[in-house]
DNA sequence: CTGATAAGATAGTAATTAATTACTATCTAT
DNA sequence: ATAGATAGTAATTAATTACTATCTTATCAG
């Protein structure tokens, strides 16, 4: 075995991470571990403790990235749509493509909100869906001003509706072992969605 | 520390199973060591061994319990509605019933389903959840057929949506801690889903 | 009342886990 | 060129896991 080359401490702290969203989607996150993690990156169990000062940082460290690349997804995509419906579509989709591309996302944070404790990971993930929440919030109330949306729209529901239905395609995919499923699913299944919170035609 | 009552078998296997469901509503699923199960029923840790041939031949008891329970309360919930919407409303609020009385139980389900491998208890839930689905295609075929559902309705993406949305009311509710939550949110999430199904008024 | 049997306790095992250690290789700045 | 800092290895640790062998006690039919 090759010894890998010495990376700077802060780009071996970026494999590792993405390493671990990578090996969320082969097996159950609550299953991986350090010598699993460091194995996939070629290096030796041991060595993960020079950066990380434990395994729950190592979580911490992967939630802080999929809070950052999904909600810079899902901005971008909405950015420059003018019509609110319009822009949750979007993002739907967006955050659709960044879960197929990365399977193991969904899982992990379903997984770290299962978790009685209140771990580092766990805030952030919680922190993560409740900006997701406020984004939501307002394009449900934009929609709401500019007549796409119900008035009587009840608001949390329709938040808690839109989360809910992707994790519905995700356990539909893992019940399939087939994670391309997603991507065919979700225009079918945002469609339903869209009905029941537009106004009536 | 009491000696327990010598149960006959089968109600130790029983008790077994409800300790399991129990312990699932309080910590994450997969963490849920022998020795936990044990305690719980005031029980030596060896002792299960007795009942059960291994630890996965428990859950795939816990599995078999749930799919049992489950579909008998949304049989008996949907038995002589006539309106097959309403059926479907009475489905999900009888669902909806069954995992706020026992929370552990998507948890547990989609703990599962998160495996790589395939074991029996993976089964036993894909199996209860194409049950699930079967139901649900008849009475949206149904409802197409007496005019309640629109007829352009995607029948694999309703039902989807339609297990999805319990998925997202427990997980709003893991979110907030806060297990009473479902049953209050529940007609409201209910009510934007079948807003997206129903033929236009 | 008795003894066979089922149920449980006690005390282990081997394997796996995260974490730590003492040591070595490699990089970088003067 | 080399000293000091950084990165990685290999071996070991204590704790925890599922599981088992052996002994003890409760239960109940005859």
């Amino acid at each position: 075995m090759s010894r890998p080359k010495n990376l700077p401490a802060d780009e071996r702290r970026s494999v590792t991470v993405e390493s671990v969203v990578a090996l969320a989607g082969l097996q159950n996150p609550s299953e991986i571990t350090t010598a699993a993690i460091a194995k996939h990156m070629n290096l030796t169990q041991g060595a993960l403790f020079r950066h990380f000062p434990n395994k729950e940082a190592i979580w911490q460290a992967v939630m802080e990235w999929v809070a950052e690349r999904l909600l810079a997804r899902i901005d971008s995509a909405a950015k420059g749509i003018e019509s609110p419906l319009a822009a949750m579509e979007a993002m739907f989709m967006s955050h659709v493509g960044f879960v197929s591309e990365h399977p193991g996302v969904p899982r992990m944070m379903f997984g770290e909100l299962q978790r009685a404790e209140s771990t580092p990971a766990k805030r952030m993930v919680q922190t993560l869906i409740q900006r997701y929440g406020e984004r939501l919030q307002l394009l449900i109330e934009k929609g709401k001003a500019c007549g796409e949306l119900a008035a009587s729209l009840d608001n949390d529901a329709a938040a808690t509706l839109f989360i809910g239905t992707i994790q519905g395609l995700v356990m539909q995919s893992m019940l399939a072992g087939d994670i391309a499923r997603i991507r065919r699913d979700a225009p079918r299944v945002f469609a339903i969605y869209q009905r029941g919170i537009r106004r009536e035609l």
